[in-house]
This record gives structure tokens, sequence and C-alpha cells, in this order.
DNA sequence: AAGTGGTCTAGACCACTCG
DNA sequence: GAGTGGTCTAGACCACTTG
């Protein structure tokens, strides 16, 4: 396995991420365990006749995914948290709902174009009586509802969303491949709050009865605001699942 | 202030930290902002006389902290977004309470050891009758009461904690003191719920007003747990702010 | 003393972006 | 074509851990 003939030259891919790709499937075949050390960097040059620096970059891009870590003088050790899990993303509902093994549904409340009020105009950056996208949705895993959502997208980005988009569908994988806008990151705020008559009809469940309220903001990796969302869901159905990391003195000491 | 002068060739501190400290000053300053342009690495070779690969480090670290993020033959810049603020990381109430801003303070209501349920025991990875502190609290900023948090702390790992830490300081930086523990990863469930009469009582509430209720698991480095949470939080005085990060597809591609 | 990761050098070739 | 970041080399010295 750790050989250099394992290696592709030619390959466009680079010799560190191969490397990293094969160290990273001796992890998951369970063939190295938690806390295991993996190959030192000298070793890995040396199977792999490449250099000590592209040993140690494949072995540190393991250590930025979170999967490994290092200890100056010991070596290199499989880490014990597997962040393929819990460790919480950008998800949309689709992706979300897929991950814990339900079906993903939704069914359209509405989806109409209006100029939004100042919370929403404000929160996308929006010119005067410019307009937006509102998409409203509830929320099913396994025909169960969870949660509505109601989106709002500036017309601008997404010209004829209303045409393009099958709401069956994922919106974020819509956004992407119609219009090249991909989500690097979201704030979002939680809140604790019970659901009102409206609300408990849309989801079957009592007037009253505890809940999750969201507001998100997602944006694109330049900064610029691309989604704003407004969302409640069933407290008895629905947990949200956190990892937090602490702060690294990696890069930041003192 | 891009000059070969201003490095100590003799200080402790790595060279590529130096320099990483010297942008992010120049960035916290606000001389350079969010969408500009950082010095390439070329440039920050040749004015420090360093090599491009330590000058590159340097660009890579504020890359890896989310401060700059680099595009092949363009350059790297400025990240618009802040995470000192709202990037959710392992804090302690105290930690979390004086980041906005109050003062965070704490009403001890028991502080002993016994032999716990299995719950605790399985999270914890305790042997048969294995023992734990618990230690409960009323948490309060600014003087009005937030939650209640119930912490649950392997005897084993913390002798004689009963007579060492004092309530009214941060237990995480007791136990980094005294025991050498660090956390370094939390795993954290949030369910929506309802204020009971006797929380409702402790907190000054109304029974059947909306909560947070937090299970917190957390470890250090090796995996190890060190430290296992129950808390209730007033809905009304607090609110979740998680920032999530798309996948980033430079280490794990595909 | 031997082995480990952390830092650093002085080059090199490449793919990409932009004017 | 000039400039950028991405990868890679073949060395080096250091601090740290362990037997």
């Amino acid at each position: 396995m750790l050989d250099a003939s394992t290696l592709d030259r030619n390959s466009p891919l680079p010799l560190y991420y191969q490397i990293q790709q094969l160290l990273l499937g001796t992890i998951r075949s369970g063939a190295l365990k938690a806390g295991q050390p993996l190959p030192s960097e000298q070793e890995i040059a040396a199977k792999f006749r490449i250099s000590r620096m592209t040993a140690r970059q494949a072995l540190k891009s393991l250590g930025d995914m979170g999967v490994a870590y290092s200890q100056r003088g010991k070596g290199t050790f499989v880490s014990p948290f597997k962040l393929e899990k819990a460790f919480r993303q950008v998800l949309s509902f689709t992706e979300e709902t897929r991950a814990v093994g339900s079906r993903p549904s939704s069914k359209v409340l509405s989806f109409e174009s209006f100029i939004p009020n100042a919370e929403i105009a404000g929160a996308l950056r929006l010119k005067p009586k410019e307009k937006v996208f509102r998409l409203s949705r509830v929320r099913l895993a396994d025909s169960l509802p969870m949660g509505i959502e109601c989106s709002h997208l500036p017309v601008r980005l997404y010209p004829e969303l209303d045409r393009k988009f099958d709401p069956s569908t994922s919106l974020y994988s819509a956004l992407d491949e119609f219009y090249g806008i991909s989500v690097h990151m979201t704030d979002e705020v939680v809140e604790a709050g019970l659901l009102d008559a409206k609300q408990a009809r849309l989801l079957q469940a009592s007037r009253g009865a505890p809940a999750f309220v969201f507001t998100r903001s997602s944006y694109v990796r330049s900064g610029e605001p691309v989604e704003y969302v407004k969302a409640v869901y069933r407290g008895d159905r629905y947990k949200l699942v956190n990892r937090l990391m602490r702060q690294d003195r990696n890069n930041s000491r003192g």
C-alpha cells in the first residue's frame, strides 16, 4: 500500500493529495483506528520517494480536515472525532434530512415576488424598491411536517427563478446550477418560541407547542448576501446538533 | 511597515507567525478592508528577505483562520467575514457572557459527588460504580438569571475538585490550571422545551415559558470525555448564534 | 541517541488570470 | 507576457519526546 508505485506522477491530482487519499482510505477502512499513529513524515517521504515537505503537506491536510492531529516529537495520530457526522455545515433541508436517512419533501405555500420590508431589504442589502422572491414551504421528512421555511432571494441575482426552479428539488442545487451562486457561509440566529395558531395548523401540531425560530443570512465568498430565511421548526421533531471546537492555538498564539 | 527590519530573527516566534501578526494588524487597523488584496507571496518574500515558502505559510495561516482567502492567478484577499465575532467556539458561560459585554456570575445550587445513572456514566465512559462530581448552578448575566447548568465531572480526573475550585470563577480555567485538562471539542444537542415549575422558580420566569435545553459532552484532544452538562436556558433571554461554513473543497476534492 | 514534527531556504515548473 | 498562487524538491537546523 505505501509504495511509490501507487502514486501517479502524471495525474492532474497533486502528489500530496493522492497520499492524503491513501491515508484517508486506511483510516476509513478501519485499518488505522482512533489514537493510532500515522506513518511519520520521513517514512512517507522515503516510501513514496517524495520530499519530506510534500509528505508533510499530506499529513497537514489531514490535520486541517480534523482527521488527524500532530504532536511535536511524538508523531501524527488518527483523531478520535469523526467530523463527517454531526459537524454542522451549511446544509439545505434536503441535504440535512437525507444525511439522517429520511426522505425530504416540500409543500409550497406560496412563491411570489414583491418589494420587501426594511428587515429583509437590510439583510440582503437591497437598493430601494428592489424586489425579492419569497418562497414559503412546509418541509417534511418521511411525510411528517417538520417546519415552515420562508426564503427570500433577490430577483436581481436570480432572474426568472420562478420559471426555472422546480420546488420539488433542492433550492441550493438550483441556485448553483442555474446561476453559479454557491453559498459559502451562513449566519444563523436561533430562538426558542411557541407555535402560533397558523403555524400549528400547517405543522399539524398544537398551538403553544415549543418551537425553534431560525433567522439565517447566507453569503457567497465575496461577502454578498444571497439569501435570507425565516423558519419555524417543531420542537418535538427537530434537534440541533452542534460540534464546537475550542480555539486552536496553532495559528493564533497568545 | 513591510520591511525586513521589523522581523526578529532571534525571536522564538517563527518568522511566518511574525508576518501573520503584522498582516493581521494592518487588517484589524482598517488599513486593509474586506475584499482588498494582501501583498503577494513574492512581494512579502522580497520585502522581508525570506523565502517564498515562508511568506506563503504566513498567508496560508491567515486563510486557515478565515481572515483571508486565495485565488489562483489573482491574489490573496481580505475575507469579508469577521470570525472573531459570532463564530461559535467552545466557550464557557463565563467567556460567552463577557464576550457580549455583560458580567457573569453564578449561584451554586449544589456541589456533591455520587454514582451517576446510566446516561451520565455512559456519556463519560465511567467504570461501574465510578463517581462524578455534580455542580449545579444558576447562571446570571448582569445579575439576571439566564439558565441552570448542571455539570458532571469524573472524580478520577479531578481529585479534590470540591476543595480546589472556587465556584465564583470559571470552571474551565480551573480544570486547566489545577489538572492540566483543556477541552478541545464539545458535542452539543439543543432542544426546544418549556420551563417546568422548579426551573421557572429558579429563573424567576413563568412556568411553561419557552426554553432551550442543552446536552453537552466535552472531550480532550485524545477523545477522552471530561465533562457532561445538562442545561436549561430562558428562551426570552438567550439566543444561539451560529456561523456555518459550507464544506471547503480545498482538501476534500470530489 | 534516535526519532519526531516545526520551521526555513533557494530554487523550480505549472495553471491560472488579466491586460 | 507578466504576475499570481499551487505544487514540489533536497537539503538544513531546531525543539521536543522517548527509550
